[in-house]
DNA sequence: CTGAAAGCGCTTACAG
DNA sequence: CTGAAAGCGCTTACAG
C-alpha cells in the first residue's frame, strides 16, 4: 500500500500513464524515440501529478551529478562577486548546477564537503584545498580545474589565471615615468599567494629597468585586505618610512591606504599616489578615483566552467590560460580629468 | 568481477574490514555504537582505499539531502554579495551544503533547477520563484523561507525583510528636518519590488507628516540600478523639473545619480542632496560618502537559514522576522565632516 | 553490538 | 518503439 504523504515517483507516472517506467524515463529524458502518443499521456500524468525526478535516483543510476563544485576561501572581499557572476552564468547556460563551499581559510581534511562523491567536476580558487586532496582528486583523474594558482609539477591540471606580472609591470611604469615617483611602497598579498608574488615580481622588474634599487623597507603586507593594509600603512607611517606611492597589491587593500593616508593628513595623490589591483566595482568610485589594473575576473570564472566542461565531455582541456590585464587610469595616480567626469570616464 | 577503474565503494571497505556493510555504514554515521577495534578497522580501510560515500546513495537511501537551495533572480549588484556572506556562513556552520540557482529574470516552470528534488529546503530572495512554483511547494509542505518578500495570504510560509518604511521615513525627516529640502526625488525600484515599495510608502508619509504636497513628477524608476538610475535622472535633468534632493531607492541607484548630476555639472549636496538605502560596500567610498540607511543584509542571509533549519528539524519557525534599520549619516545629505576624518568614521 | 535483506527511485543494456 | 529486470551505492528496521 503506497502511502499518499511522499511525492510521487515514476512509477506513479507509469501507472496513470500505463507504461513501464522505462518509458517515463524515455520521454523525460528525450535521448531515446517514444511515440507521439505515449509521449503525451506522459506528460499528461507527470503534469497531473506533479511528478518531479528525485536527483539523487537519477544520480545513482547514471553516475552524473550534472553538478560542478566550486571552492573558494572566502566569500567576502570585492573580488568574489565578479568572479562568482561569471562561473554562474556559464554554469547555468551549460545546464549544470553550481554547488559552493567556503572553507574560510581552514582546510579540513577529514569532511569532504565537495568532491567525486557530489559534483562531475570542481573549479578551485587559489589555495583553498589541500595538496594532498588536489593530488588525490588528480589520482582518481577527477576533473577539476584551478583559477588563479599553479599546480605541482606532477599534478596536470588546467589553470586560469591573469597577466600579475605585466599589470604590475605598467602600473610602476606609469608611476615613475609618467608621476616622478620613485620611493613606491608594494603591499603583498596573503602569504603563498601567487597573484601576490606575480605583482611583486612585477613591482621590482620595474624598478630595475629605471634603476631604482629595492628598498625593503617599502614591502609590507597588506593581505589583500581594507584592515590588515590600513593597519600596515598606518605603522609605515608612524615609523617615518618616506615614500611618494603605493601600490597597494590589490584594490581592497588600496582602500585601507586611503583610510590611512587620509587620517594622517597626506593628499593622494599629491603627497602619496596610491594605485590598486583588480578594478573591482567600487574601485572608480573612490575619492580620487583609483588608478588600477582590470582584471578579467568574471571571464577568468567564465573560462574556467569552460575549460572544466570540456573535461567532463572527455575533450582536452587547455593547460594554461593567461588572461590580458589592461591598466585603468583615472586620479589616484597623479593623473588629471576635468572635475564631472571622473565618474563617468571608464564605464 | 569488480572493474578498479572505479571508486571504491561501500562493500570494498567491508570486505577489507571483514565487516558487513551495515557496520561501515554505522561508522560512518556514528549515530550507532559500534566495537571500538571493529569501528578502527573500518576507519583503517576507508583510509587506505581513500573511500568517500557517494552522496546520491546517501540521499537516495536516507532521504535526506543534506542540502540548502538559494533560488535569487541576480548575481549582480552590490547588495547580492552581503546576503550570500551571511547564507553561506550559516549553513556552513550548520554542516549543511548550499546550491545557488539564480533565475537571471526568467521563471522557467518547466526545468526545476532547485526544488524537493536535490534540496532540503529553500531560500528564495524576493520574486524570484513563481507564485505557482511556491504554491506547489507549500502545498506539498516543503520547507521555504522567503526573504523580503511577502508571500499571498493563503501560503504560511517564513519571512525575513528589513524595517524599509522606517529607514525611508529617517531619510526623508533628515533631508527635510535638517537641510531643509522640499523637493525630493523617489527613484523607484523595479516592478512589484516589495522593497521598494514600503520605501515609497515611507517617502509619501514623511512629506504628508511635513505638510509636503507630492509631486508625482518626482516619483521616477531607477530600477534599483546604476544605469536605469543614470538615464531617469538624466531625463528628469533635461525635461527641466526642479529637484533639492534624491531619494535614490537604493545605493546601486544612488551611484547613477551621483553620475547623472556630476555630468549635468550639478554639486552634490549643494544643488542636490542624495540619500541612498543598504549601505553596501561602496558607499562610504563614494564622492561625498553616500548617506544611506543601513541594511543588515547579511543577517538577513543567516536569520533566513536558521529559519529553514527549524523548519528542517520539525521546529515552528517565526512567520515573520523584522530586522532593524540604522540611518548612516555622511555626507551626501549635507552634513559637514571634517576632511580626513569621511572615510573612517563609520567602519 | 552486528548482519542479512529490503528498499530508496531512478537508468540502461538486453531482448523483442 | 517498449518492457522486464538488473543495478547504481547506500540506510535502516528487523532479528539475533
Amino acid at each position: 500500500m503506497k502511502l499518499k504523504t511522499s511525492s510521487p515517483t515514476i512509477s506513479d507516472v507509469a501507472k496513470k500513464a500505463k507504461v513501464s517506467i522505462a518509458t517515463v524515463s524515455r520521454v523525460i529524458n528525450g535521448k531515446t524515440p517514444v511515440v507521439p502518443e505515449t509521449a503525451e499521456r506522459v506528460h499528461r500524468a507527470i503534469k497531473e501529478l506533479q511528478f518531479v525526478p528525485r536527483t539523487a535516483a537519477q544520480v545513482l543510476a547514471s553516475r552524473k551529478t550534472n553538478t560542478i563544485g566550486l571552492i573558494l576561501s572566502e566569500i567576502g572581499g570585492a573580488f568574489f562577486p565578479h568572479l562568482l557572476k561569471g562561473i554562474e552564468a556559464e554554469t547555468r547556460t551549460s545546464g549544470y548546477e553550481l554547488l559552493i563551499h567556503s572553507t574560510q581559510g581552514a582546510h579540513d581534511n577529514q569532511r569532504k564537503p565537495l568532491g567525486e562523491h557530489n559534483t562531475d567536476g570542481l573549479l578551485v580558487f587559489t589555495s583553498s584545498l589541500s595538496l594532498d586532496e588536489l593530488g588525490r582528486l588528480h589520482d582518481i583523474q577527477f576533473p577539476v580545474v584551478l583559477m588563479h594558482q599553479t599546480p605541482p609539477r606532477e599534478i596536470n591540471v588546467p589553470v586560469i589565471t591573469i597577466e600579475n606580472k605585466d599589470g604590475a609591470v605598467m602600473l610602476i611604469d606609469h608611476l615613475i615615468e609618467m608621476h616622478g615617483r620613485r620611493q613606491i611602497v608594494y603591499m603583498r598579498g596573503p602569504e603563498d599567494h601567487e597573484d601576490s608574488e606575480w605583482r611583486e615580481r612585477g613591482y621590482r622588474e620595474a624598478l630595475e629597468m629605471h634603476n631604482i634599487p629595492i628598498n625593503p623597507n617599502l614591502i609590507v603586507t597588506g593581505g589583500f585586505d581594507e584592515e590588515q593594509s590600513f593597519a600596515a600603512m598606518q605603522k609605515l607611517i608612524r615609523d617615518g618610512i618616506q615614500f611618494d606611492a603605493v601600490f597597494a597589491g590589490d584594490d581592497d587593500a588600496a582602500i585601507g591606504a586611503y583610510r590611512a593616508l587620509k587620517n594622517a593628513g597626506r593628499l593622494i595623490p599629491d603627497d602619496v599616489a596610491v594605485v590598486g589591483f583588480d578594478d573591482v566595482q567600487f574601485s572608480r568610485y573612490l575619492s580620487p578615483a583609483l588608478t588600477t589594473v582590470r582584471a578579467p575576473i568574471e571571464e577568468v570564472g567564465r573560462e574556467a566552467v569552460r575549460q572544466l566542461i570540456r573535461l567532463l565531455n572527455g575533450q582536452q582541456a587547455q593547460s594554461l590560460t593567461l588572461m590580458r590585464t589592461e591598466m585603468i587610469i583615472r586620479e589616484s595616480c597623479g593623473c588629471k580629468f576635468q572635475e564631472g567626469t571622473s565618474l563617468s570616464k571608464n564605464i
